[in-house]
Parts: structure tokens; C-alpha cells; sequence
DNA sequence: ATGGTAGTGGGACTA
């Protein structure tokens, strides 16, 4: 089973390359972040057309998140247990969902971005992350995939520059800590081992050229679960997505699975 | 400290 996820920044603006890049790739199951749509504005229907259901947590202009699978879709959960819904329920609603693909439970996750340390939206960015983490640790003995924007660089080869982002949101300790309590929960990073070295993101700024000139984050990751991680058999960032115009500021980040 | 670009929706806000 192939499985990718994508923060899309917005899916009706690029649903073509969705389309592509599901067709390109042989994708079966695609989780989705910033939709920027809302539940009625979807489903879409050409991805049903290349057989994918479609499972949506909607809010319009920002945030959103999709499941899409063409191998079932069941017992889709909007939002994970003990959720903060700090400020809009709604909005918060719009930043995780769940559902069983396959054999295999796939969150489609987008982080709090955090904005500024001093920002109250950091703090919820931690408790968010903290209540995840507590849930997520009584998913452990099951092929789990959490996966999506993180908002955070675990290590400092994750940005273009590390000095550039002194007293930024992304790489403080706390936010690493919280990444890392994944790890000590039992997830692994499943895609880092098939994607050696340095400067490999998955995030590049629309503006001053981030991109030709390569200077982009890796904040898009796959988390898995020991029973997950064991049958992963490759991955890779699809760094040619992000390239030509209409892209989305994010690559599509792709895992193989042997579930048999 | 600011502004650069993109998306939504048709202004201001988010990233």
C-alpha cells in the first residue's frame, strides 16, 4: 500500500495536480492538510471518478483536513480524544482526522503553526500536541500512521539555516520536546531512514525564492507506530511537485507498505 | 523591524 501525505494549501486550487499526483504516483491513500474548504465544497467529484472516497474535516479559508483512499475508508473520527479546541471548535475540528485504511489507522494532522513564542497560540500549539500524544499512546500495539504538518523541525539539518531562526516558533526545545515524546511513546520517523543527509525538506516560503534556492524546512513527517514502521519498505519527499507554477508551498511526502 | 507570496472571498487574516 502507498501512502502519502500533503499539505495542499488549498485543494480546489490545485485539485489537477492532486489528480496528477495521485495517477503519477499510484497513491492509494492521501491524506490532505490546509483543504481550505469546507464539507460542502467537497467531495470533489473527479477523485471519485478515479475511485477514492473521500473523508473531510472542512473550515473555510484556513486549515481543513482529508483522508482520501482508493482501499476503504472506515470509522472516520473528526478531532482525537481530549482535543483542545482552543478559540473556533470548528477550527479546531478542521486539524485532525482519522479513519482506517487498509488495515492501517491514518491521522491527517496539521499542527498549530505556533505563530510567535510569546503568542497564546503557542501554548495551545503544546497542549495540542501534549493530548495528541496521550492518545495517540494507546494506539501503539496498532499499524498507526500519524502524518501531516507538524509545524515543527526536530533537528537543525530540518531548516536552511538554524541561526535564521533564533527565537522563532518551529525549532524552540519545547517544541522538539513535544516532537520527541512521539518518539518515546513508541512512533518512529519512518521516512528519515530512506531519506539520508541534510537538506532534505518538505516546506519551501512562497517568496524570495525559497525554493530555487533551496532554502525550506523538513516539518512534514510520518509517524509510525511498531507495527506500522515494521512494513514500511521505502519512502520519499516528491520534490518535483513543488517545483513550476501553481504549486503548493509543501512537497507530498510518500511511504510503501508491505501488508501482506 | 519589515516585507516578501499565495489563498479565500471580495476585507482581513493566515501561513
Amino acid at each position: 500500500m502507498r501512502l502519502a501525505t500533503w499539505n495542499v494549501n488549498s485543494l480546489r486550487a490545485r485539485i489537477d495536480r492532486v489528480e496528477a499526483f495521485l495517477q503519477r504516483h499510484d497513491v492509494d491513500v492521501l491524506a490532505l492538510q490546509e483543504t481550505k474548504a469546507r464539507e460542502d465544497q467537497l467531495p470533489l467529484m473527479g477523485l471519485q471518478s478515479l475511485g477514492y472516497e473521500v473523508a473531510a474535516a472542512g473550515y473555510s479559508q484556513w486549515n481543513g483536513v482529508a483522508i482520501l483512499s482508493r482501499v476503504g475508508l472506515d470509522d472516520v473520527e473528526v478531532g482525537f480524544p481530549d482535543m483542545p479546541t482552543w478559540g473556533d471548535p470548528a477550527a479546531a475540528e478542521a486539524r485532525a482526522i482519522g479513519a482506517t485504511c487498509g488495515g492501517v489507522r491514518v491521522w491527517s494532522l496539521y499542527v498549530p503553526n505556533g505563530r510567535k513564542v510569546d503568542d497564546p497560540h503557542y501554548a495551545y500549539k503544546l497542549d495540542w500536541l501534549a493530548r495528541l500524544r496521550d492518545a495517540a499512546t494507546s494506539w501503539t500495539d496498532t499499524p498507526t500512521a500519524l502524518v501531516g504538518d507538524w509545524n515543527i523541525a526536530p533537528q537543525d539539518d530540518d531548516v536552511f539555516d538554524i541561526g535564521a531562526f533564533a527565537g522563532s516558533t518551529h525549532i524552540t526545545p519545547a517544541e522538539r520536546a513535544a516532537f520527541a515524546a512521539f518518539v518515546e511513546a513508541g512512533y518512529a520517523d519512518v521516512v528519515r531512514p530512506h531519506t539520508p543527509g541534510p537538506e532534505v525538506y518538505t516546506y519551501w516560503d512562497y517568496y524570495r525564492q525559497r525554493f530555487e534556492r533551496n532554502r525550506g524546512m523538513r516539518i512534514d513527517f510520518v509517524l509510525g507506530s511498531p507495527p506500522l514502521a515494521a512494513r514500511v519498505t521505502g519512502a520519499f519527499v516528491d520534490r518535483d511537485e513543488r517545483a513550476g507554477t501553481g504549486a503548493s508551498d509543501h512537497a507530498p511526502v510518500v511511504v510503501d507498505l508491505d501488508l501482506d
